[in-house]
RNA sequence: GCGGAUGUAGCUCAGUUGGCAGAGCACCUGGUUGUGGCCCAGGUGGCCGUGGGUUCAAAUCCCAUCAUUCGCCCCA
């Protein structure tokens, strides 16, 4: 028989992987939590307008990485490529939204698209969105949030990238203003990509990674310098909470998101060590998104963590020591090897029972290899006695004792 | 969607000009009647990614294909 694999770019978690990933679940549960922050858990499967009205149509997520289907009525669901949109989607047919709500989510994502370091087409991210909240110190909160979260995780050497894009009234005319820019230069000289952008998406060229188009974009402006007063002055705000707080934070006037919903505060915690995809994390504010959705005109911010990124950088920890590895010499003394390896579990300690009689030598090596504290040996003798023999491995010292004795003794 | 690299033992990889399929680690057994780590001896384990082609002969050369991987792009 052929053997069956995994579908490209979906990867099975084994450990130390998986145990990084729970690690990083508690401590979003533990971090987010104590900002008041709750878990929303939503469908991985959606109608496909939502992520085309909210990510925009124009994109190349909407337009040429998700995973589409017909359902066997006709219906076109996809799989979700991100999880804001779900989440206001759930926030908007619950209802009652008053006031501000605070929702983190984690879970599996789905892009189509070429998988390297760092990219899968299944990925996982945690979430945290922010809802009803136009203060300044809202975007502040969730930036320091995020730098705490990453914090705890042993993540201190990231860079902190902000930006903002301005909002509904000023964009329109720097996205001209940049137009004419762009149109000013030596067009040729652009990569064939920011040719098209210039026409379809001028902000996307300031993003461009070829370092001609780097060059040639040097001295174009800058939102930050055409924004109107109140997203000047919101930004403002957001980058004076973040000194207050001694959280470092580079401007990067190209930091341009890829999604349409994000406006005025934008931001990205980058890393150095993981190859191409350098982004760990990323988000900002999408105050016109809810309503967009068919919801109140609330706004929002959020960002989501890249969760195989981040398990890139952190120290895989090794197997967790045991208590006891109960070795069994002679093939009689199995059952009641099983019964007292389930009593000292059931006392609370960690351990494993040998499930076949082997050599003395090669159970001590199987003892050894599991890291116990003991190995308890239960061979013919101490079967015929109702005892069993308890090896220290560190000191090489053993003693006999009654195996009753050795469950109380536990408890 | 585009480009580069790589597919040989469970793992990491050698394999010369086309000529018997290899090493280290791991695993098992023994050296020690029932005592681990170190050491020694022996052993298990392979459709050489898959399918075609060239050849007396292919892991090796050619074509195709699949997979993995690193980039481009995009994004977390």
């Amino acid at each position: 028989m052929s053997k069956i694999s995994t579908i490209t770019g979906f990867a099975d978690l084994f450990p130390p992987e998986s145990g990084l990933f729970s690690f990083m679940e508690g401590k979003a549960r533990e971090v987010f939590g104590s900002y008041g922050y709750n878990e929303l858990r939503v469908p991985i499967l959606e109608h496909t307008e939502l992520f085309a009205r909210s990510i925009g149509a124009e994109t190349d997520v909407v337009q040429k990485e998700m995973y589409t289907f017909p359902d066997r009525k006709g219906r076109s669901l996809t799989m979700r490529p991100e999880a804001t949109a779900g989440m206001m989607r759930a926030c908007i047919e619950k209802g009652g939204q008053e006031g501000i709500s605070k929702y983190f989510s984690y879970g599996p994502m789905f892009r189509y698209e070429r998988p390297q370091k760092g990219r899968m087409r299944q990925f996982h991210q945690i979430d945290c969105e922010c809802l009803g909240a136009h203060e300044p110190q809202a975007d502040a909160e969730v930036v320091l949030m995020l730098m705490h979260f990453l914090g705890e995780l042993g993540l201190n050497e990231l860079e902190l990238q902000i930006n903002t894009l301005g909002c509904k009234a000023c964009r329109p005319a720097y996205r001209e203003l940049l137009t004419k820019f762009l149109q000013g230069i030596d067009h040729e000289q652009l990569c064939e990509d920011c040719k098209r952008r210039v026409q379809s998406n001028p902000l996307r060229v300031l993003d461009c990674k070829a370092s001609t188009c780097k060059a040639l974009t040097e001295n174009a402006p800058t939102m930050q310098e055409h924004v109107c007063p109140d997203c000047q002055s919101h930004f403002n705000t957001v980058m004076g909470v973040l000194e207050k707080a001694s959280q470092p934070f580079v401007l990067n006037h190209r930091l341009v998101r890829g999604l349409d919903y994000y406006m005025r505060t934008t931001f990205e915690v980058v890393s150095t060590n993981i190859g191409a995809q350098s982004s760990v994390a990323g988000g900002g504010r999408y105050d016109g998104l809810v309503s967009q959705l068919g919801g109140p005109d609330l706004p929002g911010i959020g960002f989501a963590c890249g969760m195989e990124r981040l398990a890139l950088l952190m120290q895989k920890e090794s197997a967790p020591e045991q208590d006891f590895y109960l070795a069994v010499l002679e093939a009689e003394a199995l059952d009641t090897a099983l019964l007292l390896a389930c009593s000292l579990r059931r006392a609370g300690k960690k351990g494993e029972v040998s499930f076949a009689a082997r050599s003395a030598k090669s159970q001590l090596r199987q003892a050894g290899k599991s890291g116990a504290r003991y190995c308890l040996i239960l061979g013919g003798n101490e079967y015929a006695k109702g005892s069993i023999l308890v090896k220290d491995m560190t000191s090489g010292e053993q003693h006999e004792v009654m195996q009753e004795e050795l469950i109380k003794s536990v408890k």
